[in-house]
DNA sequence: ATCCAATCGTTTGAATTTGAATCATTCAGA
DNA sequence: TCTGAATGATTCAAATTCAAACGATTGGAT
């Protein structure tokens, strides 16, 4: 009987692509976070100011779903956001347990000047692949995170088509 | 003058691979952490008891190191698998400045249960791509973690020809 | 031999995050 | 209409993490 356990050579080929995974994300995400913070903005604030860029106001709880996160982590990045003066809060009418989140002509001052430095340095940093590598890096990640090709993506996209429509 | 910055379709298409790829991250790191600790260990302890079950006993500064964790953070850890007699201190008698970790028998116990486990996790995760799949994605996640190939890959190589080594 | 800088571990304070508990509001069924 | 379940936001305690400050120890330079 064999020293190790069964299905080893998959086994070991799925823990390497793991971990190279989890690293390369790791390593990304650090710089990207490190020039996010440089222009006074947590990733956390980053995040919601973008998803309220790309898809307008929109309410505590759909904000959480889309980025992921807990609702209470919402309230807190929100009340960050809103003592800088980058979201205001509207209770809605038709619905008075939701609050929906608006960014102020501030916020997307801000988002306008932020966001391309982000995309820079996200290009930059992905240069290190080649096109082709790029792309399937894309399309096999997507694999795995599945449901959650989200929306920053197409909106981006859109992005590219009207640079500055509320920034006014 | 065109209305969206320059560089656009690079910026898109590593724009693309970027989010994949942390959320692809994100959604396994989450089960991986899941399985993890229904057994008990949060995913710091394990990568403690992992590392020091195929490196053998170490100090805390190699271990912060090897982990891309800071000492501080080395230290909780420590201290809590000290407090569950997984592992145990010994000052370094030719260096009284370092500790070096040992791993105890009931910790050699734990991890010889666990990490199988989490390794039928991680493959079971993996699966949803083919081996080519897995194998690009180690290869091109491994160009952006850059130095980081760690000691995992080449010490669960070790583990498939010896298994239970230290656990007597 | 002494002093200074570097190294290692610990402690502390802050930030981020989660999950549970709570409160207000809405909606559906009796 | 009234009641109870569901939904959305907030608050709280706990965990995890980092960075900075600190103390102990070591090694090298003078």
């Amino acid at each position: 009987m064999p020293t190790h356990f069964k299905g080893c050579k998959e086994a070991e080929r799925a823990l390497s692509a793991y971990i190279n995974l989890i690293r390369a994300s790791d390593s990304i995400a650090s710089k990207a976070s490190a020039q996010l913070e440089q222009s006074g903005v947590t990733v956390g604030q980053f995040a919601v100011l973008e998803a309220l860029h790309h898809l307008g106001p929109m309410c505590q709880h759909t904000l959480a779903k889309k980025l992921l996160r807990s609702g209470g982590n919402v309230t807190l990045v929100v009340d960050n956001l809103e003592k800088r003066g980058w979201v205001r809060r509207e209770r809605q009418k038709d619905d008075r347990r939701m609050v929906q989140i608006h960014m102020t002509p501030k916020g997307a001052r801000l988002i306008a000047k932020v966001f391309p430095e982000h995309a820079a340095t996200i290009t930059k940093i992905m240069s290190e692949l080649t096109e082709n590598e790029q792309e399937e890096l894309r399309r096999i990640a997507g694999k795995l995170g599945h449901g959650a090709e989200a929306f920053c993506l197409e909106h981006f996209k859109r992005e590219k088509h009207n640079d500055s429509d509320q920034t006014k």
